[in-house]
DNA sequence: TGACCTTTATATCGATCGATATAAATTGGG
DNA sequence: CCCAATTTATATCGATCGATATAAAGGTCA
């Protein structure tokens, strides 16, 4: 027997007080997302996203574990990054909601505001393309990650403009309406993005620059202003 | 050398007038399909596809030559079933357009045709959020499939929307903008659809009855009725 | 500086991948 | 009914997969 086999040393996590191993983690995981985005949990290779992120392939079993555990810090990668990205946006709208705010014409400018930053984030910035792809693969085929994303992202995320579409409409027309055309509203954008290399192709732009950013942003102010001025059931 | 090597045989496609060889192949496709939008082109195995369709793993080589060529032939035949789909809902509209129709309301009333077919095809059938998956998969991350997919389905589809809500809106406003809100109009309820077990979740809706479905035709026909009505410079 | 822990690098494991050579079985035309 | 073409089944190939044992290197602190 060449070497022996005996129980792995079962390293759970490393609590470093080392500051190169949070580098090399950072630098699994930005390989990693784009890796599991383009290819999948099952289709991108470890060997493949070590390269990429220039370590060797044992290394993301000695930070993550194993590839499902390097896919679920993906993925919680991905909301913290998103969180951060979005807070701007969504703090304002949170309070009002927590104190119970009732104004439906500050509901609709905070909707208005929230639907902006997304834009804003999803369509201005490379990554959140990636990130698109991520959770959008990961919502159609549930994995390892989908708790996360789920109860971290979608359904907070989701809800928030629910709550906001209902009290923009003064709290007529129903919540669980106002949930759909919320959850119609936020898959509308994550497929926009997801699929922004076809639609870019489909406009016949090179890039996304001030001007369709500017196009994208009308049209879902559009499409709240119509939500919000239309209350179910009274038309 | 337990056996010789020499060049395959290849047999490039079998024009088989054999009878069983057409129920081999929808039966492989069949498994196919559903394989590769969950676990994508990568993930998937042939052996996993063979075992699902009830053949041995070689069948899947004979018959569509590599799992490339497999993959390609599923993109060929989820146009062909979702074009056999809509066809009855999209034909009056194409021929509307062809004879250079220029009705507003006629062409408002063909949009919401058209739309209403589509969120029947893809919300009504179980098969449609496959199709979805694979079709949404493909859009974020081209491959072998891209090609079919977008020049015979998504670039038709979101140029007949394009030219209706143009043609609707009495021809102001531009193609320009009309082609944008087409093409986020329909990766809306790709989306949705590709999403729709979370939108399930969201929802707490245990199944997609007759209530639900009207909810989501609904909430489409609203989203038409805005785009149409704002035309685009004059608001 | 030296003992100890963390991190990185190398080599290799068994399992599974897509593909193909080959043989057997099935089908259809004369 | 038999022969040839088509289709299905078996066995196996080399390549690549995720994982781990092991060794070497690097960092921390008494």
């Amino acid at each position: 027997m060449p070497y022996g086999r005996r129980m792995a040393p079962r390293r759970s996590a490393p609590r470093g007080s080392y500051a190169k191993s949070a580098d090399t983690r950072r630098a699994i995981l930005d390989a990693a997302i784009p890796a599991f985005a383009e290819h999948g949990p099952e289709g991108a290779s470890t060997r493949g996203i070590a390269t990429a992120a220039g370590v060797n392939q044992p290394a993301l079993n000695y930070h993550f574990g194993s590839k499902d555990g390097l896919y679920r810090q993906c993925a919680e990668a991905i909301v913290d990054r998103f969180a951060l990205s979005m807070g701007e946006s969504t703090a304002p709208a949170v309070e009002f909601l927590a104190a119970g705010g009732s104004d439906a014409a500050r509901a609709h400018a905070l909707l208005n505001g929230v639907m902006h930053g997304l834009v804003d984030t999803l369509v201005a910035s490379t990554d959140a393309q990636v990130w698109s792809g991520f959770v959008a693969r990961e919502m159609h085929a549930p994995g390892e990650a989908f708790a996360v994303l789920y109860d971290r992202l979608w359904q907070p995320g989701t809800e928030l403009a629910a709550q906001l579409i209902h009290a923009a409409r003064g709290g007529r027309g129903g919540i669980e309406t106002a949930r759909l055309e919320a959850a119609m509203l936020i898959s509308n954008l994550v497929a926009f993005t997801s699929g922004r290399r076809v639609t870019k192709k489909i406009m016949g732009w090179q890039e996304i620059g001030p001007d369709q950013l500017a196009a994208v942003r009308r049209s879902i102010a559009r499409q709240v202003d119509a939500l919000v001025a239309v209350v179910p059931g009274d038309e």
